[in-house]
DNA sequence: GCCGCGGTTGAATGCGAATGCCGGCTCGCC
DNA sequence: GGCGAGCCGGCATTCGCATTCAACCGCGGC
């Protein structure tokens, strides 16, 4: 007998509950019940459905069946992009956690923000049981997920008119601290490097910061456009300069890779030593953060807590469609480091 | 009136194909046909339907499409370790190219091989178009895949048996070139820090290294493990001088990261300056490599035409799967930086 | 000995859309 | 004006499984 492979041979029908009721003797419902979890079958019946099963290679269909149950146990993950260097960690995790309770992730990237309506389209369609999303939805957006009663959870935004539940790093107080000690160590030239304009990520950070600053007393402060990315804080240092006139005290940078790029600048195109002459400082506590060569004084948001937050209060919605939505807020680690001068 | 959200509300049943028919007053044909491409159907009939659907507020449920059609839309994408730093660089690029062709992407994430058994379960219950895999697979798994008439396409993987397709980076090249550098660039002492046993990407890059390195007459070369993890690069590269009883000329490292790593250690705990006393190369072109603190010697993978003949290829076979398997191998592009001491 | 109850099993129905087939209508051409 | 060729829309069926309802079996209690 020859060894053909398959994909040689038209694709033949799919063997169903019928076909291992048939082999087995019994009805097709004897055999969901088998395949059901919490179903009634006598011991007998199991064994024999179960050996038929094998036998003909059966495998329950995930489509057929979330037709007739209206649960397709799989949620809609919306990632905007990539460039934030903990999104892969929070994906990761994300997966994981889900197919702990047996619900199957549907990826949806982004690459610009005004995408996001055929996505959220397309989710609607594939009957998703929940979303989380790392991207911003606007209140019609908001609104057309809650008209088809799919609970939502935003990552690291803020909750809108309580139409979704939301968890998030406290940034605020993240941005906060990291100014306070940048002026308590005496800094009081400052800068800042943004992220993208339609990041409200960004957005709070670096208004956050300004705020702080001009609570301790510093009005003055220049900010810089960056979009995230290592190549946008290299930019953004001699931007900061040209500006300044010269370099300035200390860069706040809205993530941990422009921090690096702004280390990297004023290092080799300024031969200024970090922290000695400058100090930079970050945000996220990504790997690189950690590197040796940059060390940097950032704030570590709590990833793991976050998603697990995440997931338990999306499958909780999903049990309960009741439950009002919630939002949870994890304070950042802060991380001196050795990109900043400090006094601690 | 009062605007009370939908999770307060019992979940409605949902409307159909049918709401939609009987509000434009045609059948429920009329209907399927109006929101399937190439179907054929008046220009009055369009509108009339098209205004009901967006009255009733009618979306086309994928899952009943899916059953009907036997086609879900959906490929599988599989990852291992997300340590790999390209591997969101990777997703990204595969749901993009993915959804401009219509199709979603389910994703499973492995922390152990193990899993793989349990992840393919869930992918053929959920009747995936086709599946890209960056985990390997073994030929009894290939061949269940390949019984149930799905193609498969290998991320840096070689195909096993002609049993499914594969793109891969010409990693034997990219360290025969790496090597080839080092030893006319008068480096002797060579080390190599591997990634985990079980990723043949690693075995293959470090026996590609070592067996180079033999026929240019290096028979000693001292190999130490790791996991790709920067952690393991920098604690690797002490292991090689306690092996070695000194410094290596040269450390060839697994990937990018790991070699990062090492640079670190070699730097702030040997006071090695590199590349001056120190060599390090590593493999994949990542972000961090190109960090000024860095500018690591190494091979970059194409990652973005890997991704589009990866695409390519499963939706060929998607089509038509009749098509025999195919293997497409990409070679690197050669990075010379500045982590190693070479003479071009 | 009969009734009823708990536990199983089978037949039938429905989830929501796609599609083969057919009847009816329109239009063109002779 | 008649006839045939297309189009188009409707009817009925189908995809694979879960679930309701009713039938059934065995057993214990009265």
């Amino acid at each position: 007998m020859d060894k053909e492979t398959n994909h040689q041979k038209r694709r033949q029908r799919r063997t169903t509950s019928y076909d291992v009721a048939r082999v087995a003797g019994v009805s097709q419902s004897a055999v969901s019940r088998v395949f059901k979890a919490g179903a009634s079958a006598s011991a007998e019946m199991r064994q024999r459905v179960q050996a038929a099963a094998k036998k003909v290679g059966y495998r329950p269909n995930a489509i057929a069946r979330g037709l007739i149950t209206q649960r397709s146990n799989m949620v809609a993950v919306v990632i905007s992009r990539m460039t934030n260097l903990y999104y892969p960690e929070l994906l990761m995790q994300l997966t994981r956690e889900f197919s702990h309770h047996g619900i199957r992730v549907l990826l949806f990237t982004l690459e610009h923000e005004s995408e996001i309506d055929s996505v959220l389209e397309q989710m609607l369609q594939y009957q998703v049981d929940g979303i989380v999303t790392a991207a911003m939805l606007n209140r019609e957006q908001l609104a057309l997920i809650d008209e088809a009663g799919i609970p939502v959870a935003l990552y690291n935004r803020r909750s809108r008119d309580g139409l979704a539940s939301a968890v998030r790093c406290d940034q605020e107080e993240g941005e906060r601290w990291l100014v306070t000690q940048l002026v308590e160590a005496a800094h009081r030239r400052f800068a800042i490097i943004s992220g993208p304009e339609d990041s409200t990520v960004s957005v709070e950070r670096t208004s956050s910061a300004v705020q702080k600053l001009a609570e301790l007393g510093i009005q003055e402060v220049t900010v810089v456009g960056g979009d995230y990315s290592y190549q946008s804080g290299r930019l953004g240092f001699p931007a900061i300069v040209k500006q300044l006139g010269g370099p300035p005290d200390a860069v706040i940078a809205a993530n941990d890779v422009m921090a690096i790029g702004c280390i990297d600048a004023a290092r080799q195109e300024f031969n200024l030593p970090v922290p000695e002459a400058l100090s930079v400082v970050g945000f996220d506590g990504v790997g690189p953060a950690r590197y040796a060569a940059y060390n940097l004084t950032t704030v570590q948001q709590p990833v793991e807590r976050m998603t697990q937050a995440t997931v338990a209060m999306l499958l909780e919605r999903i049990k309960d469609p009741q439950l009002p939505p919630e939002e949870r807020i994890f304070a950042g680690a802060k991380v001196a480091g050795g990109s900043a001068r400090l006094l601690i």
